[in-house]
Formats: structure tokens, C-alpha cells, sequence
DNA sequence: TCAAAAGTGTTCTCTGTACACCCATGT
DNA sequence: ACATGGGTGTACAGAGAACACTTTTGA
């Protein structure tokens, strides 16, 4: 059976995707390309997010999973509803109007976008047929629609969200060391961390826990795994009302 | 000239008063009520959100700001969009159903919430024309939709606001007391807070000014009265990158 | 044996937290 | 004079921040 689309509204996925061996945070975008008839001329040529109508049956929610699988082939990722975007001139910069045109929707759109966050390493671009690209998320190319403003805001939510949520363990395979997670608040924050007291402050942690088993295949000193236990977590967790304004 | 509406998208607008005598934080409730043709029957009778459907030529922003005007006259008010509701059965209780068909409106209706931070005695309750009434956020009437929802989630996420932003001064008047900022924390959080220890926080912040001014018309003891300043404070603020995790 | 990254301790400062009484004022 | 809420100080514990060298391993 197919489902109806809602014609003025969308949802749009940011998609991070932390690659572990780079140590950097990426974005994962889709090209976009139009000639003109005579192909004499390139009227568009940049990358946008993902994203498609709502169905008239499904939670946003719902779109955005079926949007991620799409590209990924992923479910079950880490997701975020963080913000709609909705200004009348959203979709009105010139090359979007004829893309629009082309594509046949509706420029009055509004869209609700969520982000996800994975490894890169999980998402397999080659069977892509969206010519889907990662991009560092400090390095974007020129981007389409309001997009840069969506990831812009996105990046900023995931910044907040790492320093007070255990999310960042989403961009982390299930063992990791230590390091990997301090490189990881590097790459999203843009900071440096003094590795000692890092070290520290997660070893301390009852819900990081040490593995009985060090990294293999690597040229130097192994380093010790730790996995993250959710479990642990949610049960020591408890709210703290430190007003810090 | 009249503006067109988008039949499918609106904003609903959770509007919160802190009442600095009763020391209670309070949203602003409309009444929906409608009775069967004969008069025999009441079908309807709760209380909702308000809300409208977004006009085709302005931002999400502005049609929240342009409900709250007509809702207490107010314009300027703190504003802050918070999420997206729209699961295709957010709007089909029946007795919304029956509301629905009498407005005519899009039972598939998604709706961007907003919400306002100000104080109860700049609204004036008795010339408004939605019988509009204030309701203890923790004692709130029977609702409509899934405004009780969207209410909790507003509240959540002002509750975890409140702790890292200053946003807590839009809901006090200009001038206040330490016990005032005290009182009012303790009503949002309810949460017991030790005196001492949170004047002595407060009154260390450069941008909390003591003024040459104390409280008039009291029967006791006057307190001193001070003033936010958002100058002071963004001059000093500096994103601290703490991971507590 | 060398290169590379892993891992390790101490000191200081700051902030949070617990806790109980006196003070100033208006009535 | 009295009732009411305003205002005050100290001591302890815990966490963050600064800081440099040794160790382990694979190649």
C-alpha cells in the first residue's frame, strides 16, 4: 500500500557520523545536481541533508527512522528531534526555487529536523544511490535549502547535549579505550583535555567498565577497553539541580 | 489585508506566569466548551493551549508571537520553540474529534510549541475574550488534545533551562530580592534550597547588582532589592565545557 | 633499540554543602 | 514589645585544574 505524503512538511536528518581513525566528526550528505535542458548549464550543484515528506500515517519520528534507513540501511540509531525550521523564504534562495520546480514540491515547507549520531563505519557508501558523502563538520561544502542553518544548530544541540548525556557513546564502537573517548570530545568541542585528569574522571565512573581485554593489532601498546553500561547508569543517575547561571 | 493560513501546521503557545505573591508558576489555559445542538448535552469542556495555524508569509516565530499578543496583549515576552508534535493521532480523542468538525480544521495537524516566560500581573485576565485562566503547572485542569504533553515537556525543559541559562529573570520583575530568585527556583525545581548558601551564589555574580533601593510597603523587615543585568552577564559569560556526564 | 602512545600522582584552589542564630523593621 | 522575614559565617568535603615523566609494546 502506498502512503500519502503530506506535501508542506518534511523531515530533515543530520546525520554524525564519528569516524575513529581520522578522529573526525562528519556529516553525511547527499549531492544534488541539475543541467539545464540543453545541458549547456550547471543550475545546481551542491549537497543538502536527507529528508522527505511525512506520510500521512506516520510520527515524525517514524519519517525520520525511514529517512536514516534509506540512506543507511541503518535503524535503531541515536535520534534527536532538535528544532523546525519553518521561515516562508527557507526554500526561496534562487537555485532552490528551480530545483523545487523540478522536484515538483511545495516552497512553502516546512521541515522538523532530527539528527542521528553512528559511525561512519557502520554506514556503507558504496550501494548508495544518493551519491551520499561524509563531510567534517568543520569543512562542509555548499550546501542547499537552509541547510547550513540546520546543521549549524544541530551541531551546536549535540555540543550541549555531550557535556550532560552519555550520547557520545553512540559514536564509539561498544569496546573502546580511554584516549578514543577524550579524542572524541576533542573533535566535537574543538578543545583540548588534559588526558590525566580525562583519564581520571571516566576510569571513576562506575558505569565505564574495563574489559579484561586490550586492543589488538595495533603497533604500539595495546590500550585497555572499556565498554559503557547503560544500565549502570540509569540506575546512579539522579537529577542534580546545580544552578550554575 | 487578510492573511491565508496553512490548514495543516500551527503553533501552540504554553505560556508561563510566575506569580511572585503566591509564589506559584502558572500557564495560561483557554476554555473549550461546546454543547450538542439541543443544549442537552455538554460534548466539550476542558481547557487547551492556544494556538493557531501559521499564515503563509510568516516565521514560526512570528505566529507565536502574534498568538500571545492576542491572547494577553503582550509583545517582547521571552519565546522559546521547543519541539515539534505530530503523531497522526495527537488530534483524535473524540471528544477533540467533535471539536475539530465545529472549527473545521485539519484533523492531521502538526504543531510547532512554543513557550513564554513572564509574570502573571502583566496579564490582564478580565478583558480577555478566551476566558483565559491561570492554572498552577503542577495542578492543571482536564485538557484537550495532547496539550497535558506538550505542557510536561515545555515544563521539562524549562525546568533543565533554568539551571544553566539566566532565563529565570523573565519571569520576576525588574527589580527583585534574593529570596524572591530563591522562592522562584524552588517553585519551578520544587526543590528545598539553603538560604545561605544561595544568596551568598547569587550575590557573588557581578551581573546580580544591588541597588540603592529596598523593598517599600512591607510589614516587616524591607530587603534589598536588586537588578539582572544581560550586559554584565554576557560580557562575562564564557562557555565553560564541563563534561559531567 | 627505538618510536609511539599508554598510563600514572600530587598539590592547590574553588565550589558546594551543612548548619543556627541575630537583626532590622513595621505594626 | 513583638512578630516576621531578612540577613549573616564557618568548617568540611569533593571535584576540577595544572603539571611531566615512566612504561609497555610492536616493529
Amino acid at each position: 500500500m502506498k502512503q500519502e505524503k503530506i506535501l508542506n512538511i518534511s523531515v530533515d536528518c543530520v546525520v554524525f557520523g564519528y569516524d575513529i581513525n581520522t578522529k573526525s566528526l562528519n556529516v553525511l550528505l547527499i549531492k544534488r545536481f541539475l543541467e539545464s535542458p540543453t545541458k549547456k548549464e550547471v543550475l545546481v550543484d551542491d549537497y543538502v541533508l536527507t529528508g522527505y515528506h511525512v506520510y500521512k500515517n506516520e510520527t515524525l519520528g517514524d519519517t525520520a527512522s525511514r529517512v536514516l534507513k534509506e540512506l543507511t540501511g541503518l535503524t535503531n540509531q541515536y535520534k534527536k528531534q532538535f528544532k523546525a525550521f519553518g521561515n516562508p523564504d527557507r526554500l526561496l534562495n534562487p537555485k532552490d526555487l528551480i530545483w523545487i520546480e523540478n522536484e515538483g514540491f511545495n516552497p512553502r515547507t516546512i521541515t522538523i529536523a532530527y539528527y542521528f549520531l553512528l559511525k561512519t563505519e557502520d554506514v556503507d557508501l558504496k550501494a548508495n544511490k544518493h551519491k551520499a558523502k561524509w563531510f567534517p563538520v568543520t569543512d562542509l561544502p555548499e550546501l542547499g535549502f537552509d541547510h547550513e542553518k540546520i546543521i549549524a544548530e544541530a551541531y551546536e544541540d549535540l555540543k550541549v547535549k555531550c557535556l550532560s548525556e552519555p550520547i557520545i557513546f553512540k559514536l564509539l564502537p561498544d569496546k573502546f579505550t580511554i584516549n578514543e573517548v577524550q579524542d572524541l570530545y576533542q573533535s566535537i568541542l574543538g578543545i583540548e583535555i588534559d588526558n590525566r585528569n580525562f583519564r581520571r574522571k571516566l576510569i571513576n565512573k562506575k558505569y565505564i567498565i574495563a574489559l579484561d581485554e586490550k586492543q589488538v593489532g595495533v603497533s604500539k601498546k595495546p590500550a585497555q577497553l572499556y565498554i559503557f553500561s547503560m544500565d549502570v547508569y540509569r540506575k546512579m543517575f539522579q537529577k542534580n539541580y546545580l544552578i550554575s547561571i
